[in-house]
DNA sequence: GTCTATATGAAGATAGAC
DNA sequence: GTCTATCTTCATATAGAC
């Protein structure tokens, strides 16, 4: 493990930031003193704020869709695949707990073209989801009557808690992603859950 | 009906601009522009841009916390108590989309005396929800371990519908309320919901 | 690649006439 | 109570030395 570049502090730095003040109420000035440099050192790393905020939102967001596209591929089960899917979905928003919010709450803040972009990954993340309940309907696994609804419902449950989750406080993620997996099952009828 | 007074229309105006570009995103001018105002025609009826979000977020809260308290005290049955409560608290964010983007994701960019006065707030909604799952494990009728996970789970999937609800498409608050009702039965273990 | 210094623009809020 | 004009502060971003 090799020290981080100035680069990449900058990018912590401005994750740091953006999740506790938001990208607009957050300066240049503060990002560049939690990464231990001048105002100007900045602008030698990344172009613009902008710039930061849509590496972070970018790779984010590649990177949750990555994960349940792998949890959708690793099982055939509806059952199964619905639970890791709902428990690895919501302990990322929890361990990456400042990232994900940076993620899921400043879509507004980039540029029109940044924003298209991440919204493709949005369409594709819901897809999995819808695909994987849809799977469990067609087997006759699930009672669902709106597969969408019920997909948007599960995403929001795990993408709301990067609103409070605290890592000081009593919960760990894989608390969490238990009793979310769990809820995931009962919400698409599966009783024994 | 009479007019609204210019008071009123700066507070919608000003619902408006925070709902769609975030508080440290919206200018004053923004907001007396959108109220048909000059710049200073604003500090004539409000202190200073932080008050106007303030007075939203506290009627905001205070509404919502009326709202669940009324619901709880209007039955005795478990399901169908927790049925209206979940089914009220979603519609109403729905219906006041807008205003409960601003209560829910503009706490941060309150003074902190205005914060800790809405966080009482919160934790009041937050145990009504406690307090309706409670009573139906007590009374045998639901199966749940975690009571306080569970509530806010059921407080989360309403509230995250802020982030992508939008009135023009093709989802009615009652559609959403009325499926997210059932959700909150199947989390709490009534199987036939 | 880092710094100090600064250009440039725009924001929140106020002054003072009507 | 509304306006125009403006004060003051602070933000993003750049220039240029080392």
């Amino acid at each position: 493990m090799s020290e981080p570049t100035s680069r990449q502090r900058l990018i912590e730095a401005a994750i740091e930031a953006f999740a506790e003040r938001g990208f607009h109420a957050t300066t240049t000035r503060d990002i560049s003193t939690r990464a231990g440099m001048s105002p100007a050192a900045l602008y030698v790393h990344h172009a613009s704020k902008e710039q930061l905020l849509y590496e972070v939102s970018s790779f984010g967001h590649a990177d949750t869709l990555a994960m349940v596209r792998e949890v959708y591929a690793s099982s055939e089960d509806p059952v199964e695949r619905l639970r890791l899917m709902q428990y690895e979905f919501t302990r990322w928003h929890a361990v990456h707990q400042q990232k994900a919010r940076v993620v899921q709450y400043e879509i507004a803040a980039l540029t029109p073209e940044h924003r298209r972009e991440v919204a493709g990954y949005r369409r594709d993340i819901e897809q999995v989801y819808r695909d994987a309940i849809g799977a469990g309907v067609d087997k006759g696994v699930f009672d669902v009557e709106d597969v969408r609804g019920t997909a948007l419902a599960l995403i929001s449950m795990a993408i709301d808690l990067v609103r409070w989750y605290q890592a000081e406080g009593p919960r760990t993620p894989e608390g969490i992603a238990d009793l979310y997996a769990q809820l995931a099952l009962r919400a698409v009828g599966v009783s024994d859950a």
